[in-house]
DNA sequence: CTTGACCCTATAGTGGCTTCAGGGTGCATA
DNA sequence: TATGCACCCTGAAGCCACTATAGGGTCAAG
């Protein structure tokens, strides 16, 4: 498998690998006469790792944790668990603080009377006073 | 007023006023003979509206036109309330998918019965196949 | 005269990539 | 055989919105 093969795969960016591969999430493959890299199974399987902890959220330092704590068996799971649950957490803070902004945002909106500026709710409601 | 009382004034840390100066977001003030900065009404009221956008979520880009257009006061907001409403629907699109995630996460967190890893349902939910 | 809070500049670092400059490889087609 | 074109390579810089660090200067109180 070449890089464009892997991206296609796994819907990741060519430059991207490239940029996994320079921080020590995949080893580096080998490489063709052409010096072109090229992966097999294996590699795969780590970057599909790679990508679905990434779409759930977790930061590449998350990401390097759980792919150590995956390698080790017959440990008990219960370090990847409080990674979930903090990522959990995480995200259930940043849905309350949007929802605190899209209440705002909303009630600016439903304020405004489309006249001009100088009467503008949401500009009154940026300045200050 | 020096930046140390602005920065109290609007909860910005003083390094962040010197950035935005370096933005252009913020114009430069007038120095004493120390070469401090001397601040005045006008700048911590464009402080304090660049920061109430920035909580809104605007970015730095947005908080530069809404500044321009705020100049303009017998302008029609339609351009402002525009911003405001993509604004909206950005922060609307941003709780959808981290909904999503939190929905995802549970329900792994609901399925892990805390043994080893080998059965963890999630490192096996990351891993492919 | 020293301490300590405050201020200054310039530069580099953060995360997670993306983009760019300047090339090389490899296969199909004219 | 030449040429085009898709693909690959490296290294460095850029993105956002700050934050931190190094190495100083200013100023009022004790
Ligand atoms: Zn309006
Ligand atoms: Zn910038
Ligand atoms: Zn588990
Ligand atoms: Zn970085």
């Amino acid at each position: 498998m070449k890089i464009g093969d892997l991206s296609r795969l796994t819907g990741t960016r060519v430059e991207t690998i490239r940029f996994y591969e320079k921080e020590g999430l995949i080893p580096a493959p080998s490489r063709t006469g052409g010096n072109y890299r090229v992966y097999d199974q294996a590699h795969l399987n780590r970057l599909s790792f790679i990508r679905r902890s990434r779409d759930l959220g977790f930061t590449l330092d998350q990401v390097r944790a759980l792919l150590d704590l995956s390698d080790d068996h017959s440990r008990s799971c219960g370090a990847v668990d409080e990674l979930a649950r903090e990522q959990l957490r995480s995200v259930e803070r940043k849905i309350e603080d949007l929802q605190a902004l899209q209440r705002e945002l909303a009630s600016l909106l439903n304020q405004c009377s489309q006249g001009t500026i100088a009467e503008c709710r949401i500009i009154e409601a940026l300045a200050p006073g």
